[in-house]
DNA sequence: CGCTGATGGATTGATGAACAATCTTGCCGG
DNA sequence: CCGGCAAGATTGTTCATCAATCCATCAGCG
């Protein structure tokens, strides 16, 4: 809890860079949750897909229990959905989880775009390193590193607020994302608008037009919306047939 | 995953009435969570205290790994600290974080502030009874239901989004002040101004006076964190001795 | 005196096996 | 077509066990 770098009097001194020495180990349960997360997320594990806890402990060679544990973090991250007693399966989403999820982005990016008036405009690189990553990405037709590269924006948009919490949240919701961005197969005919609009915002953000911007971050919120939207639609109908 | 009430062809016929028996049962731990965190936010277990997996499911007569489930589940919330191969213990909130957590309340209720002109003027109700919920608890000289009301207020001021996910995000955040809240012993001497600013923020929202409510709400919001960084203050001092 | 390094006890991390509770499925009779 | 019933499978929970790690203590040494 103590901050590193503080050194009072009768405390061993901690330098800052012992600082980087304060590794967070993870436990057998993360790691198994992360390989897990990265199956789903990368859409090796479509959503729908049952999760035998036997199962999982075996292709992941731990302990049923230890299974379990990671089931539990990914059901509390919203990437699996647990029914009790009957068992876990990688999460899916609806229409209406997508108008949630876009409800509670507008609200945050709405909120970054207003912080961006008072950071200091070094603070807005990031934001711009993505775009160009985004740009690249378009040019070679890759579509993950495009895809990542957009995500990548709003995340830097939103940690303008500086808040370690709400960067947290921000994480799980594009988490939960994801289960619809893993089912994009191809990049759209024109990537061009999409790193146009991007640049906009941007450019009125660093204008200070805020009214501006935050009309065309509603639009642009909007279209990805639908976009993901439709995707869901397919998502429920696979699941139910 | 199937919102109910939208009886498609060859599903049984789902009525709104039956949503009611959709109980959401609970496993061992979460109960167990569920006892935890109540002895937590009601000060019986004050921040700092070590939680062993051992005591703890002897205490509830559980086995050590529902326990430890159980912490798990607080873990996440935030109500429990867990340190690898040290234990968990109760959280303590640092001066840091009670700064972070009002950083992520003043957006969102902010929005919340911005989303009253939207909506239906009996969804304000709510509010309205907070308040008097509030007034009539400082009339009896009750801490803990006044305090309760106040959070009950801000709780319906963010409820306006009309956002499950952002809902229960506020929640959690609610339930790390707790940690703070708990260790108030007292009302304050005039518990009259606190009702007057939630009354005020009530009637300017009702006004349609975005600009004052917006500049009350900062106001007010400000007042709290410094009333619980103090506390935290004495949280840590107490927990480095 | 202050620091390094080793020892032992205590707690957690993880495993494997077991049993009860519950869900699902398929079958039967009405 | 519908409801009841038994079998099989999966989960919920407990228990016992071992390895890994942390903590406090203490001896050794410059």
């Amino acid at each position: 809890m103590a901050a590193a770098g503080n050194a009072l009097p009768g405390e061993t001194p901690t330098d800052p860079v012992f600082d980087l020495l304060a590794i967070e180990r993870s436990s057998t349960s993360e790691q198994v949750a992360s390989a897990l997360r990265a199956k789903i997320t990368g859409g090796e594990l479509v959503p729908g897909t049952p999760l035998p806890e036997v199962t999982l402990a075996g292709s992941m060679g731990v302990s049923r229990n230890t299974a379990r544990e990671a089931l539990r973090i990914l059901t509390r991250e919203g990437l699996v959905s647990h029914n009790m007693h009957r068992g876990a399966t990688v999460a899916t989403l609806s229409e209406q989880d997508v108008a949630d999820i876009f409800r509670v982005r507008w609200t945050l990016e709405m909120a970054g775009v207003g912080a961006s008036a008072y950071v200091d405009a070094a603070r807005l690189q990031p934001l711009r390193d993505a775009i160009a990553a985004m740009a690249s990405a378009a040019l070679a037709d890759e579509l993950g590193p495009m895809i990542e590269a957009d995500v990548e924006f709003h995340r830097q948009l939103v940690g303008l607020l500086e808040s370690p919490r709400l960067n947290r949240f921000f994480e799980e919701l594009q988490g939960e994302l994801w289960l619809c961005l893993a089912l994009i197969t191809r990049l759209p005919e024109k990537p061009d608008p999409l790193i146009d609009e991007h640049t906009e915002l941007y450019e009125l953000m660093t204008g200070g037009e805020q009214v501006r911007c935050r009309r065309q971050l509603e639009q642009h919120l909007a279209e990805s919306e639908e976009n993901l939207k439709s995707i869901a639609r397919n998502m429920s109908n696979a699941d139910q047939e």
